[in-house]
DNA sequence: AATAATTTTTAGTTTTGTCTAAATTTATTT
DNA sequence: AAATAAATTTAGACAAAACTAAAAATTATT
């Protein structure tokens, strides 16, 4: 698999994660920043493979064998991201794109002896859980932060959006995983919360709470 | 840069090491196993980027940037021969080709970090030096077995050759970096060597006297 | 100095992955 | 059920990096 259908292959997993009926083309172009017919291309090439089923106009779902490279691609992707925080000291908001490029260097040795080196972490710094090298993963019940009721409390347990400037504000806030939240107050207009952390209150959009996955505690 | 012509950057800078004058096209092609014509159109897209100096059928030279693009490539790829010995208990001979992947990732803070958690090493497994961030190494005297006199005793330093097969064979005599050897008998005809190690008497090629750095002791 | 051998470069293809623009299919509205 | 809009695919082009085969330049040999 070449650098390129290896990103495919992902982006088409993450996607698949959300709606598991066929994953269209369009979805894929904007995911990876490239047109729908670069796409069409690709997924065909993807279709020769046997990694994905392709009908002209359906949009493709993975095979066993795609989703299989899909779930490595993850496992090494999240266990680079482990590596930067825990060993090097990057902070969480570093790590997504060097994890980029590292989740393409080919060797299942590699990686497996990094898993036990970084003593088998189950999620990344994220959150996000860890496929061990036969695609098995935890699966904690987490919801988004905008969809908990009034006055509960909730632990933080990852995050949806993993770019930068989320992650950084969450730093600036204070708030990591394993923050315990309540909610004080919504606001009916636009669905902005307040919520109490460590004894103080804090205001965050909508937007914040729909990329922060939580449980109730 | 990309992969291809980091590749050939390295290669024309471990050439550069032998011979300083131009290194010429053939010997290119040798290394990076491609044909002449490749060679010829990688080196002038080299010398438009300014990174080599280029003239028809003269061979080419390391601008300063060219060489210190070199000496950031092999950096990086015995940094990770480090780690990936010292720290994820790979042996010298697994290492090289899986360098030759990690080499290429493109972050100078991520090798700056491996290189503080690594402690700062000054030579890689097979006993070359590695540059530090502006380039500088060490420089160890060494010479090769092969040229050593007799009855001199040498501590083996590094090894010209790091081949797997060539690595093996050293550790199925049980040589390694460090060991001393005190050279006994050299035969006229094919110059192959008797050589003192442990207590033990060895016979060994010339070919293998001929890739094995040491310095008399 | 002329010829032969070797090395290097040029010219023309190929493969991979991308693009734009046009055509086609599917979905949504009137 | 048409008509319109949106999504998808096809056709044709391009850049990167490789190749083969032929031409040109350099080096070695008679
Ligand atoms: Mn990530
Ligand atoms: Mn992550
Ligand atoms: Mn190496
Ligand atoms: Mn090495």
């Amino acid at each position: 698999m070449t650098y390129s259908e290896e990103n495919y292959i992902k982006v088409i997993y993450h996607l698949s994660l959300v709606s598991p009926k066929g994953i269209n083309t369009n979805a894929i172009a904007g995911m990876i920043e490239s047109k729908a017919s670069s796409v069409t291309d690709m997924v065909k090439k993807l279709a020769e493979k046997e990694l994905v089923d392709y009908q002209k106009y359906q949009g493709v779902t993975l095979t066993q064998k795609g989703l299989h490279a899909a779930k490595m691609i993850v496992r090494k992707h999240r266990l680079w991201e482990v590596f930067l925080v825990e060993k090097l000291d990057f902070t969480w908001d570093e790590v997504h794109d060097l994890a980029e490029e590292l989740e393409h260097i080919k060797s299942e040795k590699l990686i497996n002896r990094l898993d036990e080196f970084l003593g088998f972490p189950k999620e990344d710094p994220h959150g996000d859980p860890i496929p061990d090298r036969y695609g098995q993963m935890i699966k904690v019940e987490k919801q988004l932060l905008s969809e908990v009721g009034l006055n509960k409390k909730v632990m933080c347990l990852g995050v949806k959006d993993s770019s930068p400037s989320f992650l950084q504000y969450l730093d600036k806030h204070q708030i990591s995983l394993g923050s315990e939240i309540e909610i004080i107050n919504k606001e009916a207009f636009d669905m902005s919360l307040t919520i109490l952390m460590n004894g103080k209150e804090i205001l965050i959009s909508n937007k914040i709470a729909g990329n922060l996955f939580v449980k109730v505690i």
